[in-house]
Parts: C-alpha cells; structure tokens; sequence
DNA sequence: TTGGACTTTCCTGATT
DNA sequence: TAATCAGGAAAGTCCA
C-alpha cells in the first residue's frame, strides 16, 4: 500500500512531512479530539492533506499500521468525506472503516463549534449543517454514544467581535449523568442497557451495568472504568440532588429535581 | 497559580 | 458467595 499524494496535495504539505516522520503523537493527540480538531478545523472544511492528517492520527492513536488503509480511497477533502456514509467507510477503509467512522462522527460534535452568522437571531432550524452527523446510517447494533448528539445553540455575543454573534455548540453528555440521561433519551439506540421503570417519575434501571460503564469510560478515554466506580459517581449526585435514592431496588435510580432535560415536556 | 466542580480510585462495611 | 449499595477519603482532571 503506498500513499500517492496528488500534485496539489503535495503542495500542501510541510516540507519536512512523511507518514513516518509524523509529529509526536502523544503531543498532537493530548485531548483528542476535542482541542486539536474540532477546535481548529472542522472536519467539512479540511484539505485533502487534512483527511490524511487526521488518517493517520486516527491510526497512530491506535496503534493501527497505516499500512492498513488504502489512503489513495481517501484522495478528498474534508467536505466529500463529511458525506460519506458508515458503509462508505467500510468498503474505503475494511476493518477500519467503522473506527474512522466513529472518530469523524466524534469530531463533528465534540469541541465547540463556531458558527460566525452575523447579528442576526438564529432558530436551530434555520442553520445549515454542511457536514451533518450521519447517524441515520448507523448498522443495527452499532453501539450509539448519546454525546454525539448536539446542543441547541446557544447564542453569545463576542466583544471581540462587535457586530457579530457566534453560535457555540457544546457535546451532550459532558458529565456522567447527562451521558445517562441521552441513553434513556434514546432507546432505539441502545437497546438492553438501561431502561425506564417509571417514565414519569425519571425512575431507570440500568440493565447491563458493566456495558454501560464501558461506555462512559469509552467516552472518557478511561478504559478501566467499571459500573462500581460509575455508581460512585451517580452515588455523589445524591447530595446534589440531581438523582434520588430509589430503596431496596438494585441498580435503581430515579432522576432528582436538579436533573434536567429527561421530562417528555423538555425535550 | 489557585480554587472549585466533577470524576476516579480505593476502601470498608452492609445488604441482597 | 458474589454482586451491589453506601459513603469516606484522597487524588486526578478540567476550567475559569
């Protein structure tokens, strides 16, 4: 497998740039994805040297040989690979499509994103997506991480730009019980691991406990995460009130009055 | 640099 | 006996 960068693309690389001499990973990638990329470049914007940037990030944070990956499959910028699907992913990239397809999905809601729109007053409807979140394709039994899902917008003025309004989106789920909370919010998506006992009163039973706490440490980047110390956590939001005891019910929780956005009325 | 919020880790003991 | 719950304590991470 060898990479053959076009004319143009080679135009835009360092001069010093070489699948092997690639910047020092553990560097580049502290707090991948979140600083690195979505900050600085969202991925519908990026150069074909950029896909094949965040390619080889991406196979280098998992110790994948980039060997593995037809890069002549990835000759596109950043826009065409914003549309291709899950399935698309796997017949460019095999094994590894679904991998790609995941931390792209990742990158286009993790991180803030700036949407500079002027000084108007903007519905979430009214914005246009140009690399929307594919989640419609993925296969059934793709485990679904709720946090991809955005955020309504929340508009702030920027001093620094006076005239102008940007739109910040901020991830789903940035603390444990949000990340909960969207798992419940949408079953379809993950169906058998935690379930409504009493919808109305935010009463849940986690059902596969350890699954979900490898969730949240996949999500956090903990891979040693285990439902004992997810319920120590859920534990600690007793005396904030955001869930509630539920007595003599194993793996029973019920959202507290500080908890929000779980009502059927709130969604 | 510091402090607060939040989470993780480890622990002991109780309960199911 | 194993799994889970409860909560103290301390440390780690992130952010303002």
């Amino acid at each position: 497998m060898s990479i053959t960068p076009s004319t143009i693309l080679e135009s835009q690389l360092p001069t010093t740039w070489s699948p092997n001499s690639y910047p020092d990973v553990s560097m580049v990638m502290s707090g991948y994805p979140s600083r690195l990329w979505s900050h600085d470049s969202q991925p519908q914007y990026w150069s074909k040297y950029q896909v094949w940037e965040w390619l080889q990030q991406v196979m280098d944070m998992h110790q994948i040989d980039a060997s593995n990956i037809p890069f002549q499959n990835f000759d596109m910028d950043g826009r065409q690979l914003c549309s291709l699907s899950y399935q698309d992913f796997i017949r460019a990239a095999g094994s590894v499509g679904p991998l790609l397809f995941h931390s792209l999905t990742e990158l286009k809601w993790s991180g803030q994103y700036h949407v500079e729109i002027g000084q108007l007053e903007i519905k979430p409807s009214e914005l246009d997506f140009s690399c929307p979140f594919p989640d419609a394709s993925y296969p059934p039994g793709e485990i679904y991480d709720p946090s991809f899902q955005p955020l309504a917008p929340v508009a702030s003025p920027t001093p620094s730009s006076p005239g102008k309004t940007f739109i910040t989106f901020y991830p789903r789920g940035t603390h444990l019980w949000e990340f909960i909370r969207d798992i419940l919010l949408n079953p379809e998506r993950n169906p058998g691991l935690i379930k409504w006992e009493d919808r109305t009163e935010g009463v849940f039973r986690f059902l596969k406990s350890e699954a979900v706490a490898q969730l949240w440490g996949k999500k956090k980047n903990n891979s040693s995460m285990t439902y004992e110390k997810l319920s120590r956590a859920m534990r600690y939001y007793y005396k904030r009130e955001i869930l509630e005891r539920v007595d003599g019910r194993r793996l029973v929780y019920k959202f507290g009055r500080n908890a929000r956005g779980w009502r059927e009325s709130e969604k």
